[in-house]
RNA sequence: GCACGCAUAGCUCAGUCGGUAGAGCACCCCCUUGGUAAGGGGGAGGUCAUCGGUUCAAUCCCGAUUGCGUGCUCCA
């Protein structure tokens, strides 16, 4: 016997081995008709498995949100289900349900076709309305081998439990047997609400060695309104798509002749500037900002150890003296650095020294990699160096942490800190890891701030802090990182001079708050969906003049505005007001303004806010230039940025 | 890199079951001098990504190349 208890305090004490269903039926016959599945102690099942352990008895309805995994991976079965009726050669691979949705990666002759797909799509309403239950079965290693002998991608999996007690089991609807671990829903009628997105190539287990899968990507949800919303959220991101923005608003392009690598518009080039004054300004006083070399001799590379495991990612450079392509560009910044460190003797009471630097960097990312300005070949990094001594180890990593934090808020923007410690693959003894892990660590908890663990996600030469960004839209982006290393000190030889008048190796900590200047514009891009805040705004204030007559005093209204820093624009094109407008607004320039006879009289404007509609504010000139100077001081972001914020419907 | 898809005017896209192309916007000119998201008219603009093949004929079919897009261990 088993007891189970219920959320209410109430026991059911059953016979071990008594179906989920019966025990759900004993509470109540409406509850069972709304169960999709249940839970023991967290653990979740499907109505038909039977319960073999004590535990906390929670039954899964469709509000719980575990629910939604249990019919997507249903709906997978589905899936194959319906490709197996049309395309009865194809193996199958996996199928789970994932963040979003689910997929099925299939083994075929031919790939499938976006007409496949809709095929596939007809034929999974058939199976659903055929309405087959999901029958549970456990089977021996052996019976489940003959079971699966045509499918080899199931029998390789299978080989994985060789030896194991795992229970095997298969889920069976209807005509389509399928090795699974469930839970599934009790029945294909369950899935009402899903549509088949695309198809991909994927290999098998990841692995680019094996061979390419076919994978069907696919979304379900238990209600429409769900489905549709979903739909409507993919639509929402692809029109804040920083690759559709960029062109819309001109910020940058992309040409055949320098893949992955971005050309910046004049307004685009504002932005990366003022961006980059901003991160200057804030390290005026504590870093040593310099510029290094972008190509060097390969005898760096191979002190710094890039040209052994490196090499394939570095652009080659031919050398006509030797006839060898032995320079290369520069990958990151360190090594470099080390060289300028190197350069000179150091005391200890020069440290923590920090450089930093935003050099061009240049990355031979295969061509498959490549996205916008997410994945480019050539970037320039927020980068910096810190060299210290042991012993300042935990002070530093909260000042850059608390560095880092701060400078994401400026754009509204909120981060979680995950902390990396030593991966299989490393350099360095024991007893170094776990002196970095431990003052990292300590350096992490005198934050106060949480923090996940990522175990074994270090870099080779040390433990990481990772800050991974959530922004408008609730995506997830990983930036920046605190690292530490005692290792590149040691291939460099670096050294400072100590108290005792001895040479000291120095620890490094490498910083980067923003990752890459181009990946973090396609990222406030996209959350701002283009509508950034004043201080950042390419164009500030656009000044409108109603008729030609005006345009005198709107040029000097305009040169007033410059000479207070604005970002102004004249428009003085012989269009209509609604025209030029309009045009303002589609740019995104946060403040238009509107000059009349009325104002031009009065030296006040009509202004008009970015995405404000019809409401205007007359104002005088003086009171509208400390307006928006002030705004761009305090780097004040726009009213809360929300999902929809500034998007043109 | 690999699988699949896409590549037509500056942009967004139609189109040609093989007979060398079209719209809207943008651009240029003219009229309009306007009060808060498109005033009207006219014009210019394309070796249909590149190279090769098939064909009387290719932007369209086939192949290659380049670029871009989706994706490439959230495990049975």
């Amino acid at each position: 016997m088993i007891t189970l208890v219920l959320p209410d305090g109430a026991t059911r004490i059953v016979p071990l081995g008594t179906p989920a269903h019966e025990v759900v039926l004993s509470i109540g016959k409406g509850l069972l008709k709304a169960s999709i599945a249940v839970a023991v102690d967290g653990v979740v099942q499907d109505l038909s498995t039977p319960l073999r352990k004590d535990g906390k008895f929670v039954v899964i309805t469709e509000k719980d949100p575990r629910a939604l995994d249990v019919l997507r991976h249903s709906g997978a079965h589905i899936l194959a289900t319906a490709v197996r009726r049309l395309r009865p050669d194809a193996k199958i691979g996996f199928g789970p349900a994932i963040e979003d949705g689910f997929y099925y990666d299939f083994e075929v002759a031919h790939p499938f076709t976006p007409d496949d797909l809709a095929a596939f799509e007809a034929e999974m309403r058939k199976v659903a309305a055929e309405k087959y239950p999901f029958v549970r079965e456990e089977v021996s290693q052996a019976a489940a081998k003959k079971r699966f002998a045509d499918d080899p991608l199931k029998l390789e999996r299978l080989q994985d439990f060789e030896g194991s007690d795992e229970i095997i089991s298969t889920y069976t609807d209807g005509p389509f047997t399928d090795l699974c671990k469930g839970p599934h829903v009790p029945d294909t009628s369950y899935l009402k609400h899903f549509k088949l997105l695309h198809a991909a190539g994927a290999y098998w287990r990841g692995d680019e060695h094996r061979q390419m899968l076919q994978r069907i990507y696919a979304t379900a949800f238990f209600k429409q309104e769900d489905l549709d919303a979903h739909l409507h959220r993919l639509e929402e991101s692809k029109r804040r798509d920083h690759r559709v923005l960029g062109k819309a608003l001109d910020l940058f392009m992309f040409h055949p002749f320098a893949p992955g690598a971005a050309f910046w518009t004049e307004q685009g080039t504002t932005l990366m500037n003022t961006i980059n004054e901003f991160m200057r300004e804030l390290q005026r006083d504590d870093y040593k900002e310099i510029m290094t070399p972008l190509l060097y001799n390969k005898a760096l590379w191979e002190i710094s150890g890039h040209w052994g495991v490196y090499k394939d990612n570095m652009f080659l450079v031919h050398d006509k003296e030797t006839g060898e392509n032995d320079f290369a560009l520069k990958p990151m910044n360190c090594p470099s650095h080390h060289l300028l460190f190197a350069s000179k003797k150091h005391s200890y009471r020069e440290l923590p020294l920090r450089y930093t630097t935003f050099d061009v960097l240049h990355r031979n990312e295969i061509s498959g990699a490549l996205s916008g300005l997410t994945r480019v070949r050539q970037f320039r990094q927020d980068d910096c160096h810190v060299y210290l001594m042991e012993s300042q180890i935990a002070e530093e990593v909260q000042r850059l942490t608390q560095f880092i934090l701060g400078y994401y808020a400026t754009f509204g923007l909120s981060a979680t800190l995950k902390f990396a410690t030593r991966p299989a693959e490393r350099v360095g003894t024991d007893e170094m890891w776990d002196t970095a892990e431990r003052g990292l660590k300590q350096a992490l908890d005198a934050t106060g701030l949480p923090y996940a663990m990522k175990e074994g996600d270090g870099a080779f030469y040390g433990p990481k802090i990772d800050f991974d960004v959530t922004d408008s839209i609730g995506r997830h982006w990983q930036l920046g990182t605190i690292q530490l290393d005692y290792s590149q000190p040691e291939r460099f030889d670096l050294s400072y001079t100590g108290e005792d008048n001895h040479a000291h190796r120095p620890v490094l900590i490498h910083r980067a708050v923003s990752g890459s200047f181009e990946r973090f514009i396609a990222i406030l891009i996209e959350h701002f969906a283009g509508a950034f805040p004043v201080w950042l705004s390419p164009e500030q204030v656009r000044v409108l003049p109603i008729a030609d007559d005006l345009a005198p005093h709107a040029a000097e209204v305009t040169a007033k505005l410059r000479a207070a820093g604005i970002r102004a624009h004249l428009d003085t094109r012989s269009e209509t007001l609604n025209y030029r407008i309009r045009e303002a607004e589609t740019m995104k320039v946060p403040y238009m303004a509107v000059i009349g006879k009325r104002e031009a009289e009065a030296n006040t404007l009509a202004v008009r806010e970015r995405g404000a509609g019809k409401k205007q504010e007359v104002i005088a000139l003086d009171a509208f230039i400390a307006r928006v100077t002030g705004e761009i001081r305090s780097r004040a972001l726009p009213a809360p940025v929300t999902a929809d914020a500034g998007v043109a419907s």
